[in-house]
DNA sequence: TGTACATCAGTGAACGCGCGTTCACTGATGTAC
DNA sequence: TGTACATCAGTGAACGCGCGTTCACTGATGTAC
């Protein structure tokens, strides 16, 4: 038996915190993550809410769980858009990672709240997810190399471009991505987050347009045609 | 002395419902809109909890009221920047706007957050914010209008605007706006919303990048130069 | 101007609730010899 | 294979807290004659 084999106590456990989280995400898509509560997640568990401090240290603990796993699907969600759309010699495909984030986004929206929604008041992301954020940076810094001709800078573009050729420390593994690359990037995670917070909010319902074309439209805004 | 003067103990009423308000905001910056609590604030005011359900019927109420408010303070932020940037026949100036909304989105990023973040679970906007909505938007499409020659639309733009053309109902009262016109003023909500919602939720925090520099970039990718 | 009454702000007690979390304990599961 | 012990999941009671909200009441302010 190998050292890294897990006993059924360590399966059982893991069972069970999955099961604790996918009733916190139940909770959360009914109220909001504001009203996470572990008495009545245990409830619905069937168990007790002491219970549950044997699979989470508290309250914040799990939040923060959840808040690493959401970034990870959508991490996951990425790479494999990625990978999928690598053609031979060229990098990435910029539109199929932007769909893949639509998508993502549109599977959960309190996910994509949760992650890119009003901050939880005093909580701070731990290490990991920032290092999760920048697997993701990475990815797309490969599609933006790879994307075609892009629209003409406007000036203030331009001038954007030359502040952020001097403050790349955000690119990681990317340091010598051009700075035009740097700004599409930006662009591409602003836009699209853009499109989909205000569609998710709601605040295009009772508009009668369909967002699915707003979104399109705006990732062609990207490249050039 | 005539009918809507107002007796000395309406003024008081008057005076006490800011109040509330005001202390009701000071603790949403403390720790977010779902921890906004009736009681807290009285005690903060001296008064016992029972005492504020003179001035709102409920928390409910409070919180539609602080909504309502946040609206038409940034209502106001647009009709001002609007009719300050008003040139001899043409309309108002996008760009003064687009500040405008930026102004009013850092002066208070809580008040921003409780309008265009994360939805309140089960609450629903009443009518009068929706035409207060719709007034912003009118000052938008007078801009929109009177702005210069813009980027050559990409073919998923066009596919967009012709969309639009048949599902203007949102225009309200400009119902024979150019369809490009539509487009772009739901392009600068999205843009300009992308930039802020991911500054103010602090996803530009460690990247070391100027933010002002990337709102001003996707400011200029409206327009053409 | 003075008195009688109505209005209304604010209090304190109370209700019922659910929360996170701790603690001492029971009983089942796994481990060592 | 059987027994003795250690580990660990889960319980129920309890603590202290704050919440929204109702209610009967006091006392001050305004109104009518």
């Amino acid at each position: 038996m190998s050292a890294s084999a897990k006993t059924p106590r360590e399966r059982y456990r893991e069972q069970v915190r999955e099961e604790v989280k996918e009733k916190a995400w139940q909770q959360i898509a009914g109220s909001g993550a504001s009203a996470l509560s572990l008495n009545a997640i245990a409830k619905q568990m069937g168990m007790s809410g002491p219970a549950l401090y044997r699979y989470f240290a508290n309250r914040d603990e799990l939040i923060t769980e959840l808040i690493r796993d959401a970034y990870r699907s959508l991490a996951d969600a990425f790479a494999d858009a990625s990978t999928g759309s690598e053609r031979a010699g060229g990098g990435p495909d910029l539109a199929t990672l932007a769909r893949a984030l639509r998508h993502w986004a549109l599977e959960d929206p309190h996910r994509y709240f949760l992650v890119y929604g009003t901050p939880v008041p005093g909580y701070h992301a731990p290490q990991d997810i920032t290092a999760i954020a920048s697997e993701m940076m990475s990815a797309l810094l490969d599609a933006c190399a790879a994307a075609g001709p892009r629209p003409d800078p406007a000036p203030q573009a331009r001038a954007f471009e030359d502040h952020l050729a001097g403050h790349r420390e955000w690119a990681g593994d990317h340091p010598d991505a051009p700075a035009p690359d740097l700004r599409l990037a930006l662009a591409f995670w602003s836009r699209l987050h853009g499109v989909l917070s205000l569609e998710l909010a709601g605040h295009f319902t009772g508009m009668g347009l369909d967002p699915d074309l707003l979104f399109e439209s705006e990732l062609g805004s990207l490249t050039a045609r």
